[in-house]
DNA sequence: ACCTGAACACCGTTCAAGT
DNA sequence: ACCTGAACACCGTTCAAGT
């Protein structure tokens, strides 16, 4: 009798097929997460991943809903006395705490066959403190859509001034102002902005602005609706 | 001299390489947006289409750009009396609109290299109007983060309860109702909505509904600062 | 039941070469 | 200046085959 190498010889499963997937995308990006290269990191071949995975698409479907279980065990059940506001948005910020530990998490969250059983769960704990906030089961229904991504703590953009920063460094921005007086006005004004240090912009801070503008309309339909 | 075939001569371009990976990608999806496809679509060898464009990420980047393009040609120009609300409130259900005819749209607008020149002129938009609407230079830039993807017409969802629409047919809302009484409420409660009727949700009323909610949540806060 | 090896069709991209 | 052909490294996936 031989004896194996010190390698794992619990076997492949789902679960381990899925979680090693995060931590290879966590270590190397998504664009790393082929299958063969996911093989590899289990130090089994490629083509063993079919056994417990359909094909690419579930396993990133898979992924996804792995990491809305993260999210899952990460999020707090409301106190009893708390109202509907400020327990939504603790659960919403604890949500955004993990998917800032997965960055590449959006990218699959947003892909059509990702809402699994996990998310359902996370839905009903959502809709949950709606309802019992006083919303009315249709009004909570387009609360949801209303957050649309916000819900799960991201929120998708393509609005980066960061990115138009560099060429400002220069007399860039005295020629932009008769082109785009707003945009020039308002880089200028950021600059100033105390607050500002690292980066132009506060990704966390601007997440609960966004997500408190939303919330204050939300409940200034729910209370139009009691009339 | 031999006559050419009535196959177009002028040659390529940037222009018209990326025009048709926009009719390609309407036509057949994105996925099938291949460096090849699109070549032979072009009547041409995949080589030579770089010479117009560096690699595959510029061509999305060039046809996400393309988009916006359409967006800003699409999109009206505010009245002189006109409010900020509805002046911006129209401007984004226009860009919308045109996000309607390109599905595949968003998945590449949010990818990190999108924020083109058309973009920038879209943006300087957005902000003309809020800023002639009395937001601050600071307050108008936390109010285009809050509104993220909706500020170009699209919000990113992943709740989507017409997939589990399906299950629901047999007695499995029972089944359900133990496990997940807020959802399995909100259900039975939205099948009986009488202006449901094709599909679960209204894709255009929700994103009206969340888009309203968030601008009344912004003039909140406008006339907070304002005191 | 679980894993493998070889093979296929398809990618993006390079490079030297044509006109 | 603009386009091409052949080749390379890399995908996801099939299929028949091993244990």
């Amino acid at each position: 009798m031989t004896t194996t190498p010190p390698r794992q010889r619990t076997g492949l499963s789902r679960g381990r097929v899925l979680s090693a997937a995060v931590e290879l995308a966590d270590a190397e990006g998504v664009e790393s997460l082929t299958m063969r290269a996911l093989a590899e990191r289990l130090g089994v071949e490629a083509m063993s991943l079919y056994y417990h995975v359909a094909n690419k698409a579930a396993l990133l479907d898979g992924v996804a809903d792995a990491v809305i279980g993260e999210i899952l065990a990460a999020v707090p059940s409301p106190a009893e006395d708390e109202d509907w506001r400020s327990a939504l948005r603790e659960r919403i910020l604890a949500a955004r705490s993990v998917l800032l530990r997965h960055p590449w998490a959006p990218l699959l969250l947003t892909r059509p066959g990702a809402f699994g059983p996990s998310a359902v769960l996370y839905f009903e704990g959502v809709l949950g403190i709606l309802v019992r906030g006083g919303f009315s089961n249709e009004l909570a229904h387009h609360a949801i859509h209303a957050l649309g991504s916000r819900a799960i703590g991201f929120a998708q953009e393509l609005f980066t001034p960061a990115d138009a920063a560099e060429d400002v460094s220069d007399g860039v921005l005295e020629q932009m102002a008769t082109q785009l007086p707003y945009l020039s006005g308002m880089l200028a004004s950021i600059v100033h902005e105390a607050d500002s240090t690292l980066g132009w912009c506060d990704d966390q801070a601007e997440f609960e602005f966004g997500l408190d503008a939303l919330l204050e309309g939300l409940e200034a339909a729910r209370l139009r609706a009691r009339r």
